[in-house]
DNA sequence: TGTACATCAGTGAACGCGCGTTCACTGATGTAC
DNA sequence: TGTACATCAGTGAACGCGCGTTCACTGATGTAC
């Protein structure tokens, strides 16, 4: 048994990571597999010894954002502390602030890769439904009213985090990016207390 | 003078509409010049008559939404009608709608194509820009309180039907693409009425 | 009206290029003795 | 401890393919006579 334990997993985690910051980034189709291997220190050759293809990376790069209990985001000066009460008015806070709006590389995936799923297969589109409901399954908690409502306003408020999120990344300017992150997250919080 | 007056400029408008159309369906890298100049009735070679390149296209894609007073969206059973005063009410509901979620082709730029206009250069993410704030001043007619308020709302309700109708598209399920799409409308209608 | 012509919109073979994938190989590793 | 070995993670040249773009051409058109 040459190499050690745990030896390939770890190699598979590293090109999987380096996939998921290139994707996010440039979306699937402008990302080559020679790149993903070489932002893990390996040559493109020996990706076939780990997927079956390209497009065996997209479902695995979706993983982790909210639906992993222990996960935190990366991006400088945000934390969330799923121990205390208020996790959703926590995840607007980071979802909306200037540092994930920046760091592009380690952003959820439901703000860089929804259109590049949309143009994907079944399971793809699952994985991403997944991430989603568990986002919005958090802000739940921290909802008010009946049940159905709370629900309801649950589903809004992330909608309204991950498009406007999406509009600042891709507007020209910074003034506009700025007042409609401000805009989300002053209206989102409003619904938080909305009973 | 051979071919008669208007003739170019018909065929150009034909390719770009051409483009708009596969561009909403898969993207700007997924589609060819090829492609396009065949939903256009022409063979490849004459593009680089009408354009320099094919990202020349990118920019004339994204105009008619909201820019265009006189626009109206093309999907079935949906209407309307800028005289009327609820402009703001309509366009919540036409957004959400479900014939706006399935007649991608015809789409609003905003929703089809962000993630393709913020990978590429400054023009086009400057003519989308343009779109969204037209969305935004048409939703701020109809909201009430004080000119802040308004404007913020105003935005915020516009993230959430882009957002929301991205989600809707991109999810697996059905059901949870339905129930998100009603959640979204039921808010930002409630948001229209705050003071 | 009919015909010859100049214009230029549109054609399609050909180009260089970079992609995803394959495969014969190299060489780093832990194990056996 | 030192050495020979089997394993298999990782290499990189080579492949077929489809892309964006170019360019010499064809042929439909309005005009002149």
């Amino acid at each position: 048994m040459p190499y050690p334990d745990g030896h390939r997993a770890a190699t598979r985690e590293k090109i999987v990571d380096s996939a998921r910051r290139l994707f996010n980034r440039r979306g699937f189709d402008n990302v080559t597999v020679k790149q993903i291997m070489a932002g893990a220190g390996l040559t493109h050759g020996g990706f076939y010894g780990y997927f079956k293809g390209k497009s065996d990376l997209y479902t695995q790069v979706l993983g982790c954002f909210f639906t992993d209990p222990n996960w935190k985001p990366r991006w400088k000066g945000v934390h969330i502390d799923p121990e205390a009460g208020d996790v959703g008015r926590q995840i607007i806070g980071a979802y909306l602030s200037r540092a994930h709006l920046e760091d592009v590389a380690n952003s959820c995936p439901l703000v860089a890769l929804p259109t590049d799923v949309q143009r994907n297969g079944k399971a793809v589109r699952e994985a991403f439904e997944e991430v989603f409901l568990a986002m919005v399954g958090l802000i739940e908690q921290n909802t008010r009213g009946r049940p159905a409502a709370r629900r309801e306003r649950a589903q809004a408020i992330a909608a309204m985090c991950i498009g406007g999120l999406i509009v600042a990344r891709t507007v020209g300017t910074h003034t506009v990016a700025d007042q409609l992150r401000q805009a989300c997250m002053d209206v989102a919080l409003g619904l938080l207390e909305t009973r």
